[in-house]
DNA sequence: CATGAATGAGTCTTCATTCAT
DNA sequence: CATGAATGAAGACTCATTCAT
């Protein structure tokens, strides 16, 4: 399997160019790293446009190595099985939303403004450009194996808990109230499943536009930032 | 249901004139009535025990024979194939459901108690005491094929749109504001994010309990309470 | 299975009247053969249809019994099993076939217009009128197993026989040549040959009208009386 | 044939520039080329003769695969499906049939002895030294899928023009009579379908040895040419 | 006799996975 | 490393046939 080539490979090439011997050797290693890095790449895009459009089972593993001009073989190299890919699709998919949703979560306080933002983040960074990302996230890995089925568990904990932790900061910074009915998981909980269902709702099924965005963003937030106040008041 | 056969009414009147034999006929056609809808029960059952604990496509037509104790034949002779028995039992839980919610919506006001009683109508009486029927209304009925995507779709459909025709009525009767801001879909829409996810977080995840229920359901009134109090006065 | 119920049925109504006490037995007893031969023919109608329109094997009991408003166990009441009923259609089809041909061939001489008549009594009073039967005998009867196979092998035996004997009647009325060349049996074979191909290819595949009929049979007739004329001639 | 492998034409160039390593690229390319054709041809030879003696229904695709001596899957990778297998072999036959006879034809004449050659052709190197494929092409490809039918349909059209474009051929040679009464067509239909009775009768039938084939082909002969004349003559 | 529910063997077909070249 | 032919287990589905009522 390929040793997750998340590593700063642009600095990898420069150190290689002050090796006198290495040098041919580290151009022709390099050039097959970022071949392999390349592929790997294709072969997940190959899969999430396919799973998207045809869904996970009816997808074969012959139709993802076509679309992404490899033979099958190829696909057990990068991939232990179908269900890796799956799971390596899922997870690529999670981290980048938690990536999107962290960094508008550092800046926030209990402003409209600030859960607007976020709301921005998903409905437009997210559901909207990336439908595919979409529906593999919150259709397709679901009702798998159990092995996936436990991956997306932990991945929407995570996502829960990013929430949660995001929360109590925020609560601890306005340093007002830590009263008995907040309850940070549960309000975190609601906001997942808000956004969950708008994203299905509205992204998945209706085929909702730009301009719909704004307005959506806006009665969510509204609703959303209403249930948590309520929520903390007790 | 099974495709009720066609009583031939003038036969039966024909064969009324003797009390005996009509009445011996009509126990045994109606025995083998009651026996037909008791097989098909049986077998939905066996499939709703199976598609819960091992998934939909892990799942054999001969397992779902075997444990309803009849042959695979029977299967087919009962439902078309097997994304039918998905189907139908989908659509079972979902009138369930849809009947459970129904009930209290009715007597529903904006009270904290009328949405306390719904809160606790789904999360005792569905979620805790029915998790296979959660299991497939919320895994395993996603990500099938396309016909069981769009039923699906149209349950949730219909079921947000009970939950805002329930609001729009309530508004009504409170006579105050039909203003502007409110946006009884986009509440309904949460409203179902809400409790599908607190659904597959507590108790398809978490193995919540009956203890558990209790907190949720007061938290999670509370929050959408103050999310709705929040969107109608804009 | 019914006893081949071609009997003389009009004549057994007849003497049933004169004897006393028979006669309510007789009565319905009678109605009941009647219904039965009526069922039994109702059936092989179904069949011939179904066969013809969507195959053999692409039509099931269960369809047969719907067409001829039975139940599936009547069928087999009434035949074997689903084989029989393709063999009793074979045989049926066959006889009327011979008879029409039998029919002609007795008056026929080596004239034009003899052999016309008969050219006419195929085309027209079978091929056209009859395309279900068509279809049966010369397409869906082939290619099953050896048991119908077996049976279609001797009925074009038979077929054949017919037409070989006709003409030995014939050429040894004329008293002229029963030189050497005379072939009947190739003669009738390729009599066969022309008319099942003819029936075929223009009325299975062109479906060609009755105006088309007229020209047909006299450049087939034209073709055949120049070939036996040749074969006789040696 | 196998859909043969889009050769990637530059690659080979430059992959020649090594004398040595391109020869042995070409053998090995080569080898499994040839012997992807050859397990064609053998899963289409046992299909063939399993066809020939079971019947097409009777045979299993494991079956083919048995005498194949490879996996089912191997049977699906050379083929769409068993249908498919039918309607190739049927070709396959078609085309070695207007082959035979294509050659026949092109230089035959009105005389007896251009005719006795093309009986011959047909009688002794195709139906008595290759009676699978009599029995496939003239019985098991009949009575299938309307799929199948039409393929058998445009072949029996096609070998029947084939005829029909010879006799328009001859005639115009000859430059006497394209006269009125000339009816190409019906004489192919006429010869096609004397053709393929006697190849049932005498050879799948009864089963005719070398010596009768002898006098068939005469007499058969005897029997078209005169038709033949019969027709020319109006 | 009629019914039609039930049977279950039989088949095609798919496709993830492997491995020799 | 890459290829893609080969594998074969697995599963959905059909349908002729039977038999209790």
């Amino acid at each position: 399997m390929v040793s997750h080539p998340r590593k700063g490979s642009t600095a990898e090439i420069r150190m290689a160019k002050t090796k006198s011997q290495d040098r041919s050797m580290s151009r022709s290693a390099l050039r097959r790293l970022r071949e392999k890095e390349i592929r790997y790449n294709t072969i997940l895009k190959a899969a999430e446009n396919l799973f998207a459009k045809k869904g996970y089972h009816r997808t074969s593993i012959e139709e993802i190595a076509d679309l992404a001009e490899v033979s099958t073989g190829a696909v057990y190299f990068y991939f232990k099985n179908k269900e890796d890919i799956l799971i390596k699709l899922m997870h690529e998919i999670g981290h980048q939303l938690r990536k999107l949703l962290g960094e508008e979560l550092q800046k926030a306080d209990f402003s409209f403004d600030s859960f607007q933002n976020i709301a921005f983040a998903f409905l437009r960074d997210f559901c909207l450009s990336q439908p595919e990302k979409l529906a593999i996230f919150f259709r397709e890995s679901a009702g798998r194996s159990s092995e996936v089925e436990e991956q997306r568990k932990q991945l929407f904990i995570d996502l829960t808990q990013d929430i949660k932790e995001a929360f109590i900061r925020i609560n601890e910074e306005r340093e007002k109230n830590s009263v008995s009915g907040f309850a940070p998981e549960l309000i975190a909980v609601c906001i997942v499943g808000v956004y969950e269902r708008i994203a299905c709702h509205y992204f998945l099924w209706k085929e909702s536009s730009k301009e719909d965005v704004e307005d959506i963003a806006q009665k969510s937030v509204s609703f959303m930032l209403g249930g948590i106040e309520s929520l903390i008041k007790g």
